[in-house]
RNA sequence: GCGCCCGUAGCUCAGCUGGAUAGAGCAUCGGACUUCUAAUCCGACGGUCGCAGGUUCGAAUCCUGCCGGGCGCGCCA
């Protein structure tokens, strides 16, 4: 336990409580004046009346703080300004330093969590939507699994539903052989786009298509044959892509839509014998509670179209079903983009009311705004096309590779290819973690790319400093040297920075908002670049010199650990 | 028409459950390399927080109404 604000909390809680009469949360935050401070003198105005600096004063007579605060003032109209003790941060730290995950114990009730992310479309090829869903998907993962929870990912690939029909003929038009090369050379567009052309201009082609997606919802054995051709070249494709990402994701992740065919009926069963179901036009929907159409008449969530046939709507409520019945999944997690807001709602609304989605359960959107491009418009290629994922990650790696060989060209070639990997992609995904994910961001490889302001390549950077310190001294970090001593400021502030890192963990474990650890480790980042140029370290002697070790450690393990978590390598040197 | 999201410095973005003079980076200007990576640091300049009301000790933050931008609203996913 060595979070601050934790810390801080505790000890006043109880005595604002006595104070009271009732739980009373501190509202414990950083502060301009002080280290801490705590707001809730104020705001109890209100519940018990008086003045608030007295309100204050009879808390912090009552609060035990001796031990970790060297001084504790009432100031303004009743803010209680918390400084601590410098022993009292080193003693933290200390205990930070011998613990192998930095201060963060593993959550004690953990959790199953599924994790709905990337979701490409098989003989499709992956653009800036996937990426997002990619990179903030993964991160979840990360960071859950680390907490200690029981995390399993769904890549709800796009597998199944009428353009296979279209995409079946195409491949047969062009033979196995020539489809099975196009598509393991990455060339899907190529493909996709053939068969779209060709269905759009040729009746008959349309024609044949229509009968195809007959025979592979029938069942049909040689088109099931030709669709699982398709699907297992795409897939291979996906997975050259989340190598070069670095994601997470692997073979065994894919839960195609095609997974839940056989289940779709019983949902449809399931919901009728609710009396959830019922007829519209010919189809039969889900009205869920809370959803108006145009004329403010009830929406319908379409589960079974007129035709007969199944919608996504039917998929996904048998997504949503087996992950909380087959899976025993209690966090139900959808990283998509925002558009699919009102989508989703309604299929969670639908599972609340059949009985499936019930607490302790629950289900989460994990939306996301789009990316832009430098005339703030969605991004594209200037021929107007979606631009091809793998183009945008090939170009920030070689752009990379150029800034690391002009700045330090004594690397050797095979160390500067993994930098600049390590350098490329995580500036991309670090300019997707690093903005509220609701908002649109624009993508700009010049600003991600740049070595100075909150960007991966800074972050990086900073580390490999570190590195560089313990690589030139020839020192060992050490890891169980005591309390170090604070001297400077800006030993103190990097110390302070550093103690907040397990109550940022554990918000963001909440929130999943990423940017807030991106913030949190550019402000780690900044408070070590300003203590580098101030205090010398290898120069600096005795329980100085180890006090600086100690700090200089601690900041690259919780920047490797915090990056590590949002997906980003750290490259030893740079 | 209805619903959701967004609107903060010239640009790109923070601002946590309302809290003390609204913060960073880029750009501009001015400083700092006999010293651990100057790929950096320090300073200056720069804002009617879209607009107007309201709630209260206090509002960028909460409520209402406008304005501007984006997205969605029955058989596509």
């Amino acid at each position: 336990m060595a979070d601050l604000e934790e810390l801080l909390r505790r000890r006043l809680a109880p005595a604002f409580e006595a104070v009271a009469g009732d739980p009373v949360d501190p509202a414990i935050r950083r502060s301009q004046h002080a280290d801490y401070q705590s707001d809730a003198a104020l705001a109890l105005v209100r519940r018990i009346g008086g003045n608030p600096r007295d309100i204050a004063a009879r808390v912090v007579e009552r609060a035990e703080l001796d031990d970790l605060c060297a001084k504790v003032e009432i100031s303004g109209p009743g803010f209680i300004n918390l400084t601590l003790a410098d022993d009292a941060l080193g003693r933290l730290l200390a205990e930070v330093a011998a613990d192998e995950r930095l201060g963060v114990r593993p959550v004690e009730a953990a959790e199953t969590v599924t994790v709905d992310y990337s979701a490409p479309n098989a003989a499709k090829e992956m653009h800036v939507g996937h990426l997002r869903s990619t990179i903030i998907g993964d991160a979840v993962v990360r960071l859950l699994q680390w907490r200690g929870h029981t995390v399993i990912r769904q890549n709800h690939l796009g597998d199944w539903g009428t353009p296979f029909g279209m995409l079946v003929e195409h491949l047969l038009d062009i033979g196995e052989a020539e489809a099975a090369h196009e598509l393991s050379v990455g060339d899907l567009n190529a493909f996709y786009q053939a068969a779209r052309r060709k269905f759009d201009a040729d009746e008959s082609f349309q024609e044949r298509s229509r009968r195809r997606v007959v025979l592979l919802q029938s069942g049909d054995e040689a088109t099931l044959r030709l669709w699982q051709m398709l699907i297992n070249e795409s897939q291979k494709y996906f997975l050259a892509v989340y190598d070069l990402l670095g994601a997470t994701l692997g073979p065994d992740d894919f839960f195609g839509e095609s997974h839940y065919n056989d289940q779709l009926e019983s949902v449809v069963d399931e919901l009728a014998d609710l009396g959830l179901l019922r007829d519209s036009e010919g189809a039969k929907c889900v009205f869920p509670a809370g959803y108006t159409g145009r004329e403010g008449d009830p929406l319908p969530l379409i589960v079974r179209k007129s035709d007969g046939g199944f919608g996504y709507a039917a998929t996904d409520l048998a997504t949503i079903r087996h992950r909380l019945r087959k899976l025993h999944a209690t966090r139900l997690l959808y990283v998509v983009g925002l558009p699919q807001q009102m989508h989703l709602g309604m299929v969670f609304q639908t599972a609340r009311e059949a009985g499936w989605l019930a607490p302790p359960a629950r289900a989460e959107h994990i939306g996301f705004g789009s990316v832009l491009g430098s005339d703030g418009k969605i991004l594209r290629t200037r021929a107007g096309a979606s631009v091809k994922l793998v183009d945008l990650l090939a170009e920030a790696v070689s752009r990379a590779s150029a800034i690391i060989a002009e700045k330090n060209p004594d690397l050797d070639a095979d160390t500067r290819a993994a930098v600049a990997r390590a350098v490329g992609i995580g500036a991309v995904k670090y300019a997707d973690l690093s903005t509220d994910r609701v908002k649109d961001y624009v993508f700009d490889y010049d600003r991600m790319l740049s070595f100075d302001g909150n960007t991966a390549p800074y972050l990086q950077y900073a580390r490999a400093r570190i590195c560089s310190i313990f690589r030139r001294g020839g020192v060992e970090p050490p890891r169980d040297a005591g309390a170090p001593v604070l001297a400077e400021p800006a030993e103190r502030a990097l110390a302070l920075q550093l103690l907040g890192f397990e109550g940022l963990i554990a918000e963001v474990s909440q929130n999943l908002e990423f940017h807030r650890l991106a913030q949190y480790l550019y402000g780690l980042a900044s408070a070590f670049t300003s203590f580098y140029e101030k205090c010398p370290v290898l120069q600096a002697e005795g329980e100085v010199r180890t006090s600086r070790l100690v700090l200089c450690d601690l900041t690259a393990r919780t920047l490797e650990l915090g990056l590590g978590l949002l997906g980003i390598e750290s490259p030893d040197q740079m």
